[in-house]
DNA sequence: TCATCATATTCCAATACAACGATATAAAAT
DNA sequence: ATTTTATATCGTTGTATTGGAATATGATGA
């Protein structure tokens, strides 16, 4: 039960689904989705905690950056399951188009600091 | 977006899926919900309003009673599909198992006052 | 009409959560 | 070694949520 409550929460807040329909497209480091969000560093960073915990995303580090991706599912059928239904959930949202459509010109390289 | 959100949050809480969980088996008045889960009505109340508000249960009147049941997903695409997702995840959880075993015993002809 | 019963609503306290700024950590580059 | 860069963590603040007690609503029955 507390695995299940956890993914719920995880998906209960708009900026967090907007990082897993952002993560459908490509991996993204933190700068990324927090420049694409307009949200703090700190902030986007505790969401993408809150998406792992979840197993709803994984993790790896390239160098400075830490690479953030949809998770395979292995961990959690019911995380499994979720990933796969927002595969082409909110597709249609306008909010969600919006971000499909700017992500292509954000780039770790092109922001600035903190 | 917001109706996904609200569908989310309204599962983001334990009570409220173990709610789910039992009108899997029968529809059930208010009382007999609180009486299942030990809480007290104002707040059974309240929680199912936020499952019907997400589209996820109905309700209808019989006489004083309010038997609240499973929706049928007509309203909403994320509801339906986690409704049905539901009816096979968290069998295998102690809290639901204790749960369908006490339902079968609470009806509300037995249940006292407030 | 008045009392009763099940439910809904309101009010309040306690807790949880999202967001930010500031600071700490860790890996590269100089 | 020191600085820079990206990320993580901490502390705080405002807001949302949960839960219960008290009260209101609305239907039924005497």
């Amino acid at each position: 039960m507390k695995k299940f409550i956890r993914m719920m929460k995880a998906l209960s807040t708009p900026n967090r689904v907007k990082m897993m329909k952002m993560l459908q497209s490509r991996p993204l480091c933190v700068c990324e989705i927090k420049q694409a969000l307009g949200i703090a560093q700190s902030t986007a960073s505790k969401h993408l905690k809150i998406l792992e915990d979840a197993e709803l995303v994984r993790s790896f580090k390239v160098g400075l950056w830490v690479n953030y991706c949809l998770s395979d599912g292995s961990g959690s059928a019911y995380s499994a399951s979720m990933i796969g239904n927002l595969k082409h959930w909110l597709d249609n949202e306008s909010e969600i188009q919006d971000l499909n459509q700017r992500l292509p010109g954000i780039d770790r390289h092109d922001i600035v600091g903190r």
